[in-house]
DNA sequence: TCTGGGGTCCTAGGACCC
DNA sequence: TCTGGGGTCCTAGGACCC
């Protein structure tokens, strides 16, 4: 019998900054995007003060500081070391494990499903508390779409007490007659609209739909989240990574930027990370796109949106060649006057270093391969930009807030966290 | 003063071909 | 005035996810 399961961490980052930090539990903790821009996490304290996920931080400061709540800067650092350790945890409880995001898996429970899995999820998930703290709700049902059902009402419902198991026909319909349509997952503000016009608002009344109409309405992923709820199986645990097609290292500055040399600075770093995670993944790109804009939200101030794409012949992942291309970009695109918040550089048609396409004509690969290799050997052993170009500039006026990060506890061995007994 | 940083998939429509 | 009937490939943009 199929049984897919999907274990989530609850307020994965605040359960993160708790774990190294106990003066953060029971207290209302909201963990901040980069940038310390809005509001990406939230423990329960605060959500039930109001901030809602994406709430921009300087826009609700005032409520923020008159309840105490605590806002840490974000540190992907340490969630996710911290995902690494959940995953392994649960590992022996799933014959496979899909990682779906920094703070969710599914899991193929099939192998277990003559057992009770309410039991076996709740051993899984007091394996994955003794081994860091964090606590974690469980859906299980027939296809990926209803254990996300089931998992979101494991989280809202205390009848579930953090395991819901919706293979259950009674259940399930029970369960699904109750979930706003707005809330299932692939069903976005635009879906949800175009559905309570035609008075659909449960997903109950979702998964009634004929799945023609489904596909009418939206398009086939309409209808296949459709047959999802129906019980029918669109998608599996996917065990291999799929190949990445795209790639991308953006970034809002901390103050706005005017000259041109600044930009240019910030585009060189995000070219250089480009590269590096480029490699990392042994791949190569055949296209860059560089781009760089003002602040929207200022409607009053003037707008610029700079963007170049260039094709890279041959292909490459070579640092140098992104930052060359990145900069051709920049100059092509710029403007003098605006004020620029933002940049980045996207990379696509990825290929595998293995498949690259040989060209005549491109120079010494092999010496430019090593002195790459060469590069990641020094930055990953003393850190991220201990070697870079000469010509990088490394004014960082731009570089982004943090003003609350807490240390990288698991990573670093200069900020393990000391442990004293007398 | 201050609004994140990644990704995926699908469709429509244009360019081009015979 | 009137203007076929297929294809393919590519790109931009929308919608959605965490």
């Amino acid at each position: 019998m199929t049984a897919i399961g999907l274990i989530d961490c609850n307020n994965f980052y605040v359960s993160c900054e708790r774990a190294f930090d106990p003066k953060l539990v029971g207290v209302p903790v909201v963990v901040a995007s980069n940038n310390d821009g809005c509001a990406i996490a939230r423990s329960n304290e605060a959500k039930a003060l109001g901030v809602r996920m994406g709430d921009p931080i300087h826009l609700i400061r005032d409520r923020l500081d008159k309840h105490g709540v605590v806002v840490r800067s974000s540190n992907y650092t340490l969630y996710g070391d911290m995902q690494r350790r959940v995953v392994a945890a649960v590992e022996e409880f799933a014959s496979e494990v899909e990682i779906y995001s920094i703070d969710e898996s599914f899991l193929d429970l099939a192998p277990f499903a003559d057992r009770d899995l309410t039991v076996h999820a709740n051993g899984m998930r007091d394996q994955v508390r003794r081994w860091t703290t964090i606590p974690t709700c469980v859906g299980i049902g027939p296809t990926k779409t209803l254990a996300k059902v089931a998992n979101a009402a494991a989280k809202k419902n205390p009848l579930f007490d953090g395991v819901a198991d919706l293979r259950d026909p009674a259940i399930r319909a029970f369960v699904l007659d109750r979930f706003p349509v707005a809330d299932v997952w692939g069903v976005g503000r635009a879906t949800a609209a175009k559905l309570a016009t035609l008075g659909v608002t449960t997903a109950g009344q979702l998964r009634d739909m004929q799945l023609k109409q489904a596909r009418g309405l939206g398009t086939v992923v309409l209808e296949r989240l459709v047959a999802e709820l129906q019980g029918v199986a669109a998608s599996v645990v996917e065990v291999v990574e799929p190949r990445r097609k795209g790639m991308a290292v953006t970034r809002s500055f901390g103050a706005p930027v005017s000259d041109l040399e600044t930009l240019m600075g910030a585009v060189a770093q995000y070219a250089m990370r480009a590269g590096e995670k480029l490699r990392s993944h042994g791949l190569v790109a055949g296209q860059l796109t560089v781009f760089f804009h003002t602040n929207p939200h200022r409607r009053d101030l003037p707008q610029h949106h700079g963007s170049r794409r260039i094709a890279l012949h041959p292909m490459t992942a070579d640092s140098l060649e992104l930052l060359a291309a990145a900069r051709r970009g920049v100059e092509a695109a710029w403007r003098d006057g605006p004020a620029y918040t933002k940049a980045g550089i996207m990379l696509d048609d990825l290929v595998a270093e293995e498949q690259r396409p040989r060209t005549l004509f491109e120079g010494d690969v092999d010496r430019r391969a090593r002195l790459m290799t060469a590069l990641d050997e020094v930055n990953g052993r003393f850190g991220r930009f201990t070697a870079v170009p000469a010509a990088q500039g490394f004014a960082r006026e731009w570089r982004m807030r943090a003003e609350a990060k807490s240390p990288a506890w698991t990573t670093r061995i200069a900020e393990v966290p000391v442990v004293s007994a007398r």
